[in-house]
DNA sequence: CGATCAAGGATTGCATACAATACCGAATAT
DNA sequence: ATATTCGGTATTGTATGCAATCCTTGATCG
């Protein structure tokens, strides 16, 4: 029942798969075949299989005898993305309190928050800041919950919380927002050490719909267009041959 | 962000989704990808796309270098999935009772009800009641939730639920079983239709927690083996042919 | 008699070639 | 001037051939 999702070896799945995670590959740009074959150096059949399994992952859109593009959100499906994450997280911290943390995973999770800590203490620059933290961030969920006992919920989990960092462009940040999900994340990881699985539960709940809540209204700037609106953009385009 | 995997066309990848679904190929059982595309009438290269695409999907495992067979669930497995049903399908109908459904949805779905009371009515022999029941049953729970507004989460349910029809194998069943859960159906239907949110998600997690009790313990007859095991097994191997 | 190794067959992995389709632009007619 | 049609180009869709890998089976050796 294991997914491939989360495998991170030289196959081109999880290479196109990281370029777009990564925001090599931005949302919206068109892929062609050829030119990703070409720039991995390959052949145009394990190529298409990539992308297909791509697409099934939702992380590109395929239209038949069209071609591929790199999936770009509406505010609506991050909205629906964001709906999901609350249900499913938080029931999977849930499980975790209920079941006990590791003592090598629960060191593991401290560890990560004294170094989201630690970056907040050294004073970086705003970017750099929010960079750190957010990989800090996801290591921390991803970490936390993988002790739930349920791979289907680790793999519908993954399928929401894997998706390209353009996405943060949707959202809203400041040094008191990133605190404050410290915080949170401080708490949570409390619950879960106490075994009060209600209490991670709710914290949870309530730390993603404050994560929800920092979105940005649509007419606000910086929206991304929808993918079949920008296909002749320069702006994604020809950022296939950075990657 | 449509997902492929509600279509029902001819392709390669719907018309083995189908025949894994429906039990045409047997669960465990060994998939060869020339017999299927001789069988199809196509190329290898649209069936590997297509079983890599159903490996994805979690109804074929896929060992590189090896193979395919139909995925096999194991009891644990089988929990799982259920457990996940519990979180989504509570969730989708508790969307769908807020927002209301809308009078032609909710015909259908009363005629579906409608449909399930005639075949009990009917006096059919329990092995027929069984499958016209679970050919209702599976309709009226995507019915109910196709209104529930969030796209992300009906692919999630779609996932636990379009699994081959051999997982009733895992489970007891007998006429005032099937009775139950009927009028399980209709008590949700009714808390929908009334928008009772709260109401409807609670008798939905009951029913399936229903549902999930009825799973018959592993020691049982019955149970197959799992594909690891099964691999030189008569029981799956020529399946094939019979497609 | 059992274990190990080798050879053969079966199956997947990949590359290439060609067919089918869609897109884009120019030329023409209204 | 605008709309339409036709042709060229770019891209995907499929088939096929060969290489790489794995499994099986039979023979050989301990």
């Amino acid at each position: 029942m294991a997914t491939l999702s989360h495998i991170h070896d030289g196959t081109a799945y999880s290479r196109i798969r990281q370029m777009i995670l990564s925001g090599d590959l931005a949302m919206g740009a068109r892929i062609i075949e050829t030119r990703i074959a070409e720039h991995l150096g390959q052949s145009r059949t394990p190529i298409r299989e990539a992308l297909r399994l791509l697409a099934s992952d939702g992380l590109v859109v395929f239209e038949p005898n069209r071609g591929y593009e790199v999936v770009c959100y509406t505010p609506a499906d991050v909205r629906e993305i964001y709906s999901c994450r609350v249900l499913l997280e938080s029931e999977a911290v849930r499980l975790v309190a209920d079941r006990g943390l590791s003592p090598d995973r629960a060191a593991s999770l401290e560890a990560l928050l004294d170094e989201a800590d630690a970056a907040f203490a050294a004073n970086l620059a705003p970017e750099m800041l929010r960079q750190r933290f957010l990989a800090v961030n996801n290591q921390f969920h991803q970490l936390l919950y993988a002790g739930c006992g349920n791979e289907m919920l680790l793999s519908m989990i993954r399928k929401v919380t894997d998706i390209p960092v353009g996405i943060r462009h949707y959202f809203r940040f400041s040094d008191d927002l990133l605190a404050g999900s410290h915080a949170a994340h401080r708490k949570i990881f409390q619950a879960t050490l106490n075994r009060q699985p209600e209490r991670a539960s709710a914290l949870m709940r309530e730390h993603i719909w404050t994560a929800k809540d920092r979105m940005i209204d649509p007419s606000e700037a910086g929206t991304p267009t929808h993918p079949r609106d920008a296909r002749h953009d320069n702006g994604g385009a020809d950022e296939q041959s950075a990657a």
